[in-house]
RNA sequence: GGCGCUAUAGCCAAGUGGUAAGGCGUGGGUCUGCAACACCCUGAUUCCCCGGUUCAAAUCCGGGUGGCGCCU
């Protein structure tokens, strides 16, 4: 069947939300194979912290697009895209569900949606103009960058702020390295009609108190179980990379100096995590594809794998 | 029991006679190769209550209530 689309379920939804052990249960159910779309879990060595399945977690269930990547490796939006799409194809063609499971909405939709990184050759990302154009900024400040963008795409100028740095440099890095405009580069990569039949089943709570309470909580058990020493391991060998933004680390960071209490810091990545499930929900909540379960209108987890169910069969991937 | 200080948004807080700064939290949003990033927007018809002075009171005066401190 060389032009049936590949079925793709799509597990999405703020962290601590109950995404991992969903995409395990109805991974046994269809026979399926877990996809993480998570930008973090993607790095080796940030295990507790990313909250990352154990192995007694996963129950047999093989889990792809985890711990693929050194620390301080680079890791863009573009190789997971490359990378994911392979894997769900091969999940496929042994016969298995691929289910993507995360919470990185950027991957998802550019994976879904198809986004055009096919000009990888020509375009892509230059560390060292990056840089230059950062330390620009940092030094003359977003304004001159901006004005200096509004000058060759006014387009984009507009609906990017000046504060916003680092959309700038990017805008400019694409000028730079292309000769394109940013507003045309977007056009041109555009996403297309998607390579899957899709289900797409998004989790929340009605009430956010709920959720909220369970990232507290989830929070001091990564303690309990390790997460600080991790930290401090990935602390000490001095990471650089795209991981060092990953909530856990960056916050435990005053207290490896000496600067902050642990609770102190423990709070800030309660805090940190608790705006990040709600920018999350901002961004999923914009796709209409997405049958929204509310969790808390359940009992037991039984009555949610029901629900899960009955919303595949109706999308009819299966 | 007496004396002093104090009361402004969920929290912290500026304002000392001319029509309620700011920060944090909260809520909403943006997002195309760093995305767990970066960024934007968002509350007080009213300042503990009652009365008074004044053209005008969160600001001054009197009383009450709560909090903090000191004294007996």
């Amino acid at each position: 069947m060389p032009n049936e689309k590949i079925p793709l379920l799509v597990i999405a939804g703020p962290t601590a939300s109950g995404k991992t052990a969903l995409g395990i249960a109805l991974a046994k159910e269809y026979g399926g194979e877990v996809v993480s779309a998570d930008s973090m879990q993607i790095y080796k060595g940030l295990d507790i912290a990313t909250a990352k399945p154990t192995a007694g977690e996963t129950e047999g269930v093989p889990h792809h697009m985890i711990s693929i990547a050194d620390m301080d490796a680079e890791f863009s939006v573009a190789d997971y895209v490359r990378l994911a799409k392979e894997k769900i194809a091969d999940i496929h063609g042994r016969g298995k569900l691929p289910i993507l499971v995360g919470g990185t909405g950027l991957y998802i939709n550019s994976l879904i949606d198809n986004v055009n990184f096919d000009n990888a050759d020509t375009v892509g990302n230059d560390g060292s103009l990056r840089k230059r154009l950062s330390e620009e900024a940092e030094r003359l400040g977003g304004e001159v960058l901006h004005k200096r963008l509004a000058e060759i795409d006014p387009k984009t100028a507009e609906s990017v702020p000046p504060q916003n740095v680092v959309r700038i440099v990017r805008a400019l890095e694409i000028w730079e390295l292309t000769g394109m405009k940013f507003s045309d580069y977007k056009r041109a990569n555009a996403g297309r009609v998607s390579d899957y039949r899709l289900c797409m089943i998004g989790l929340n709570f009605r009430d956010r108190d709920v959720l909220y309470g369970r990232i507290n909580k989830r929070v001091g058990i990564m303690a309990e179980n390790g997460m600080v020493e991790e930290c401090r391991a990935v602390y000490e060998n001095e990471c650089l990379g795209t991981a060092c933004q990953a909530i856990g680390y960056k916050e435990l960071i005053p207290y490896f100096k000496g600067d902050a209490d642990l609770e102190d810091c423990l709070d800030k990545i309660r805090l940190g995590s608790r705006r990040y499930a709600k920018r999350q929900l901002t961004w999923f909540r914009r796709d209409y594809r997405i049958n929204w379960i509310y969790l808390d209108d359940f009992n037991n987890f039984d009555e949610i794998i029901e629900i899960c169910k009955k919303t595949v069969a109706k999308s009819e991937i299966m």
